[in-house]
RNA sequence: GCCCCCGUCGUCUAGAGGCCUAGGACGCGGCCCUUUCAAGGCCGAAAUCAGGGGUUCGAAUCCCCUCGGGGGCACCA
């Protein structure tokens, strides 16, 4: 049979690196086995309904280039793919149970609930539904149901024995019967619990693997026996390690950025987040860091996931982002640059900005950014206008401390020299300027220094004679005598 | 409190009884290259394999216990 696979997201904020990470696992074991991926929402929670949520969810998995086989947009032979429209199969689902004996009505309101938890948390029980309702007689059932009480369905948890299954991960996995409760189904607003909506349609739908966080492994055996009770094969079960916060609770919010959307924004590339996000939990062999999509796929396997939490690691995630901005065409990079400088660059820069411009100015700045907005930093006195800024002592450096006369006129020379050039490009300004240094009785360290600074405000930079082939003659006349003014006025 | 899971360098991991005086990567330190900054190359520090018992000729690898960490225990997913 082919495999057949969900990531199933609820729409209750931009999905997070953990989410998105078993979101990835699925697809790529789906693309592994020339299965179906398919996405499917769980907007069960009227209350906790996000606007926009569907939104980050469908643009954090298109821009990772997680494309879904069946769900919202491209649809499927088992639409809806929204919970909230798939009510009738809960209802009916729910209906079988009762009518097997394996659910119940309970009339209990959230105020008793709440007082019996409050009671058993004070005797240090573990808290769990009482059952009272699943002792109801029909008499007393009656009774609530004239009081107009709009009711919950609970499920009919075994009281004793025990319940095990096989994860592919964990091996197997067993769990007291008598320390699970009659958990609820369905809710009193009709719609379905995850637990309820989750079984009913992974069966509905075909689902031959459930691959999610380990935070579920504590209801699978609910899971597992409404399989039972339903006379229903559960999925294949595998349960992923959670990814850890430098203090290794849970990855959320309070540790940072934990949305995919916000690595976008901060200027990871999508292949390069994958690839990590690939890398925690399963490995390829013992040295294997890079790894291209097409193999990601060629060689995943459910064998090689680890059972251990990994911390999500920043350091490494940015590592791996600048040997994949490394790889980048030239084109690419200026495509992608483009928008980071738009948006970042100081806002009395001109825009907007000059595209074949950029394009020269990228490859010396392609081997200097691990993330795409680290850019317009790196890049504005490229596209400034007017007058740099920077403290005089940087034109002086080591060498001309307390000299300032003598640097004046090492840039006079310089500025002379390379004005006489009739090209202006990289080899013929590196042919007059190190060949000065000499002259001059420079090293060549320190009139480079100092021409670097007039020229770009900066103290490093990318290389010197590049930098100014792109910055033209004009642009570095002008700021070498800048620099000269400057330093005859000190 | 109860249940479940996990435990190899700071971090991600390789390791499925002898190949391990434990390998790779990030980060860190040094050196080389070099006009600065990067990138790159080389070298290095860094794990008594959580601890303790077994099993075995032999254990990071199998078993047990302890400790530590995490997750779950809703009319949330």
């Amino acid at each position: 049979m082919s495999v057949r696979v969900r990531y199933a997201p609820s729409p209750t904020g931009e999905p997070h690196v953990g989410n998105i990470r078993a979101a990835l696992f699925n697809w790529l074991l789906a693309r592994h086995e020339g299965g179906t991926f398919i996405l499917r929402i769980e907007d069960t929670d009227q209350a906790r309904i996000v606007p926009g949520a569907l939104e980050a969810i469908f643009d954090s998995l298109r821009w990772l280039g997680l494309d879904w086989d069946e769900g919202p947009e491209v649809d499927g032979p088992h639409s809806p793919y929204f919970q909230s429209q798939r009510l009738e199969h809960y209802h009916q689902a729910s209906e079988q149970l009762i009518a097997a004996d394996a659910a119940y009505r309970c009339y209990c309101s959230p105020e008793r609930l709440e007082e019996v938890r409050a009671e058993q948390m004070r005797y240090k029980q573990p808290p769990k539904y009482d059952r009272r309702c699943r002792k109801l007689s029909p008499g007393e059932r009656r009774e609530r149901e004239a009081e107009g009480i709009a009711p919950v369905v609970r499920f009919k948890t075994p009281l004793s024995g025990q319940t095990t299954f096989h994860d592919l991960v964990r091996g197997d996995v067993t769990f007291e019967n008598d320390t699970l409760d009659d958990f609820v189904l369905l809710k009193s607003d009709g719609f379905p619990t995850y637990h309820l909506a989750n079984v009913v349609d992974d069966h509905l739908m075909g689902i031959t693997h459930v691959l999610r966080g380990d935070e579920w492994v504590s209801s699978t055996p609910r899971h597992v026996l409404m399989y039972q009770a339903f006379g229903w094969q559960p999925p294949v079960l595998a349960h992923l390690p959670m990814i850890l916060g430098p203090d290794r609770a849970k990855l959320s919010k309070r540790h940072g950025d934990t949305s995919i959307l916000q690595y976008r924004d901060k200027g990871f590339l999508p292949h390069a987040l994958f690839n990590f996000l690939g890398l925690l939990g399963w490995s390829l062999d013992d040295k294997t860091e890079i790894i291209s999509r097409q193999d990601f796929v060629r060689h995943f396997s459910l064998e090689r996931i680890v059972k251990n939490p990994a911390i999500f690691n920043i350091e490494k995630l940015t590592w791996m982002n600048g040997a994949y901005l490394r790889e980048l065409g030239l084109d690419e990079l200026t495509e992608q640059l483009a928008p980071f400088l738009e948006k970042h660059l100081p806002a009395d820069i001109s825009r907007p900005i000059d595209l074949p411009y950029l394009r020269r100015v990228v490859p010396l700045i392609q081997e200097r950014i691990k993330r795409l907005d680290e850019a317009p930093e790196l890049t504005d006195f490229f596209f400034r206008e007017g007058e740099l800024t920077y403290p005089t002592e940087h034109l002086l450096g080591k060498r001309f401390v307390d000299q300032p006369q003598q640097a004046a006129e090492a840039l006079a020379a310089v500025r002379e020299r390379v004005a006489a050039l009739d090209r202006w490009d990289e080899e013929n300004l590196e042919n007059t300027i190190r060949p000065l240094a000499e002259e001059l009785g420079l090293k060549t360290g320190e009139l480079f220094g100092a021409i670097r600074v007039a020229v770009t405000g900066r103290t490093a930079a990318p290389p010197l004679f590049e930098t100014m082939a792109v910055l033209e003659r004009e642009r570095c006349l002008e700021r070498l005598g800048a620099a000269i003014a400057r330093l005859r006025g000190v």
